[in-house]
DNA sequence: ACCCGGCAAATTGTATACAATCTTTTCCTT
DNA sequence: AAGGAAAAGATTGTATACAATTTGCCGGGT
């Protein structure tokens, strides 16, 4: 009964080669060879090829005709760019959901997830092990919202403005105790101001609360 | 001196084909078969599936594994939401803009283009001949708003959510006169919110033109 | 030493052959 | 006739051969 997920070895080379970018497995600059990337990933030119260009459309990589791919270098300022791109998206999809009200099913997953990270804020210090869960609960959080709107280029969108390396796994690292507690803080602010269907508020909170983790990346990442 | 412009066929048949899209060549649940369209372009099927998996990704194409490629069908919806996600993606720009100020370069293009639309609209009725100078003018005045935000994933989201047939060149054909008027009128005030500083107006405005022209589509678009 | 042709090697671009998968038809069973 | 395995055909996926282009190197001329 269940649906066998198909796939290809153009796919799996893609997702596998977009994980080692976003975890910074390769510098910037690197130029990536197709015959040493089949070699690595032990399949032919093709599906690399294919997988490359994938990639580049997706702006990890770097193309020029005839000259191959190279690793792209993300400034500062190209990550904070996208913080803000992605803060008037996510700020939109909260807006939209205020405005028409929220479903039953979102209430009960974002209550959820509220009451995860009230769970783990009482747990104590948030140690490296607790990482893995906030992380997980705070992307089920946006994620959640997101699909709520319907509208696909929306979470297209907001989920391509976090590809990028650092980015990707939320810079927890750098969250002190208190810094956790006030994004636990936004997520129920934004809950609370789509709940009552307050659009303005809703979407303002979630750009207030998506440009403060830029604002912790800004002052912790030195490059 | 003039740096040669080198492209590839994969390159030149993604436009290609892309463009045969936009023009909604193909209706939409067409299956695109690979020797088909091969054939047609007359090159192999290596460069066809470079294209077609980058036209996917575009979000103009659906894939399934082992399937192919087929086109896909935007319903009045879809366009409505793109509509919504640019205008905020705009108005961001916009608001950008507004905040830091805008340079003399900027100010002397977009002057440029609210002077040729000025002269479009005293010209007279806006005849199918003048249709594509106001789409000109239109896309200079998007464009160089967008350029100024030195917003690399802004301007490509922006971009990207203009990709979609139909929406592609601009419904101008359904605009009254008034309706250019009014169109003209946003522009100006865009400009002005801009000029003087006011970074919430000026989103406010651009967000309020964007999805003036999707109420217009809505209008007329029957599918 | 510097500048350049120009040849050789390396690398990317394209076509094609072959493999895997999906689709359709055939034909047997009930 | 309905159903369904199994073979045949069509289509996509992958590997590889070849072509085009770029890159690195060598040597001659200044």
């Amino acid at each position: 009964m269940t649906e066998v997920l198909k796939s290809t070895r153009s796919l799996n080379v893609t997702e596998a080669l977009r994980e080692l970018l976003l975890q910074g497995e390769f510098d910037p600059g690197t130029r990536l060879q197709e015959t040493w990337l089949a070699e690595r990933m032990q399949v032919s030119r093709t599906p690399i090829r294919e997988a490359l260009r994938v990639l580049a459309k997706d702006g990890l990589l770097e193309y020029a005709p005839n000259r191959g791919y190279s690793v792209r270098h993300f400034s500062l300022d190209d990550i904070v760019s996208a913080f803000r791109v992605r803060s008037v998206l996510e700020g939109l999809g909260c807006r939209l959901i205020a405005e028409r009200g929220m479903s039953d099913e979102l209430t009960n997953t974002l209550q959820a997830t509220l009451q995860t990270g009230e769970n783990l804020l009482q747990s104590g210090q948030l140690e490296r092990g607790e990482f893995d869960e906030w992380r997980e609960m705070n992307k089920a959080f946006h994620l959640a919202i997101l699909l709520e709107t319907h509208n696909e280029l929306l979470v297209r969108f907001a989920k391509q403005s976090r590809n990028i390396p650092i980015v990707f796994n939320g810079s927890f690292r750098w969250y002190s105790l208190r810094e956790f507690h006030r994004a636990h803080d936004h997520h129920q602010v934004i809950f609370d101001a789509m709940k009552n269907q307050q659009p303005e508020r809703a979407d303002f909170m979630m750009q207030e609360h998506v440009m403060h983790a830029a604002l912790i990346l800004k002052k912790n990442y030195k490059d």
